[in-house]
DNA sequence: TAAGTTATGTCTAGGTCTTGTCGAGGGTTC
DNA sequence: GAACCCTCGACAAGACCTAGACATAACTTA
């Protein structure tokens, strides 16, 4: 169908905004786009080279000179023209939820250079819990919600996980410390591998002035009780989603026990618990962390 | 197709910025990019030489002498433009030896920030591969070392990863990607959660100018079969660490059977293993791993 | 410190190539 | 017969080519 050739030369002209005279000449040229005869000697082209043609008088008129990407393939073409027209999308990411969706569509497509682009840069214009509210958290459970659904494969979350990871790396940096500040520490519970909440709550410590002590997913409590003593640290936050209530509640139970009672511990996620007559105290919304944070 | 040399020299003047004198003369007096010519002596630019004239132009604006940074390889371009637009750049730790002694003294004492600083600092005024080989890795064996010896604990260990994987993902957005460039694939198999290995490789490749899919650890063979396939990578790079040679070996395969032929497969890392008649190839030095990268 | 040298971007001049447009002369289609 | 279409040769504007001259600025050397 789209093969069929069927359109005449002045038809082409028409559709294509080149003169018969530029199509003929393209053809004698550079031999761009060749097409059927008919028995007396008229051309006939498809509907792949008219496809071919506009884009050939895209790239033309953005400056390419058409000697040099006349013989050039059609993805070629293609991946030229949105090269081009790239930079002025690329501007225009403020608003957050459209980002949302941007973001979406180049985890979609594997681009996670795209995606850290966009959100890099939104990040910066951007108050961070807003951003992490609206933008990082979001877009993780999206993609959860749609990999269960089968429409993403574990290597989107992934992907995804691995850029969300860069960013509130290189976001919490930003941040500078100094001996002075509170500290506190930041982690997972042990078995839990899960550690974007955990990085979350860390970037949002650093900004609000807190020296961090980060230690990453998956520690067993006396470990973590160590490192609390260790540098003295006067809060401890931990980021659960993954582990059962039950092993929630004794992992935070087994580190309160081994750190004093001055130490308050902050626990959030999706599958927080804490002991019932301990301390610790669950908090899920982001803008109280800040609150408890800024104290 | 990022290798076709489709550009005259006027669009490429505009897509640089440089005047197309100044083109030429760069060209005649320093061969820094030597672009084939059409028939009639019409110069034809491909992508590669447009990133690269990018790169100059940024490092002359910021200040080199085109003379002194002509003749360098891409990869030396790429890390001195990252380098000259941190601020920190200047203080070189000369002698990285005693670097690694205070940055295991900071992690000692669980001074993550004090690490952090120390490392970010000389990474930039060292030459990546030598960094990689002499500070980061050196520093990830002691400690593994030393919590067998029951000197340091896991916390310890815990703590310096994700110091590290935070600057490692921090100097890999330090080179920026196109869409023209060549595309790898970078991850950890199935069960493998030990992803510092992909990390440094992913900064290299990153480095020498390809566009990174960083997928981090611990994925299924057909997830990575998929994102090979779906971004069409010319190359994979697999980190195996903690596998067994067994295990190491059927992921390799299973992955090998799933993509293409024309796709190079490199697995580094303590426990690499490759099936004997599969064309995946261990590559242990980060040296040669650079080799094949700049190839 | 003054004078010479080197490094580097810009300009000019004269010629060649590239590329869109025209027109002449002649055939097809309806 | 009017409207299209074909080929071929011609042409003008602008893009490029080479080579060499210059103007600065930075660096060396006397």
């Amino acid at each position: 169908m789209a093969d069929e050739a069927k359109y005449r030369v002045g038809m082409v002209s028409r559709m294509t905004g080149l003169s018969t005279h530029t199509l003929r000449m393209w053809e004698k040229r550079y031999a761009t786009v060749v097409p059927k005869r008919t028995e007396a000697g008229g051309r006939l082209y498809t509907d792949r080279d008219i496809e071919r043609l506009r884009l050939l008088r895209k790239l033309v008129e953005s400056g390419h000179s058409i000697g040099g990407i006349a013989k050039l393939h059609e993805a070629d073409l293609r991946h030229m023209a949105a090269a081009s027209s790239a930079p002025l999308a690329r501007t225009a990411a403020h608003h957050l939820p459209e980002l949302r969706t941007r973001v979406m569509a180049a985890i979609e497509r594997l681009r996670t250079e795209e995606a850290e682009q966009l959100l890099s840069r939104a990040a910066l214009s951007t108050e961070p819990r807003e951003f992490l509210d609206t933008v990082v958290a979001p877009i993780m459970i999206e993609i959860g919600d749609r990999w269960k659904a089968g429409d993403l494969r574990i290597v989107h979350e992934h992907a995804c996980s691995a850029v969300m990871r860069g960013l509130l790396f290189s976001l919490m940096r930003l941040y500078p410390a100094s001996d002075a500040m509170r500290r506190v520490v930041v982690g997972t519970p042990a078995k839990e591998e899960h550690e974007l909440g955990a990085l979350m709550v860390a970037m949002l410590a650093a900004m609000h002035g807190w020296s961090v002590l980060y230690l990453g997913p998956d520690l067993p409590a006396d470990e973590i009780a160590y490192a609390v003593n260790d540098i003295r640290a006067e809060l401890l936050m931990l980021s659960v989603t993954n582990l059962t209530p039950k092993a929630s509640q004794r992992e935070v139970a087994a580190i309160e026990e081994r750190i004093p009672s001055r130490v308050r511990i902050l626990v959030g996620g999706r599958a927080a618990r804490v002991p019932p007559e301990g301390r610790a105290q669950i908090q899920q919304d982001l803008a109280l962390v800040e609150a408890e944070l800024s104290r």
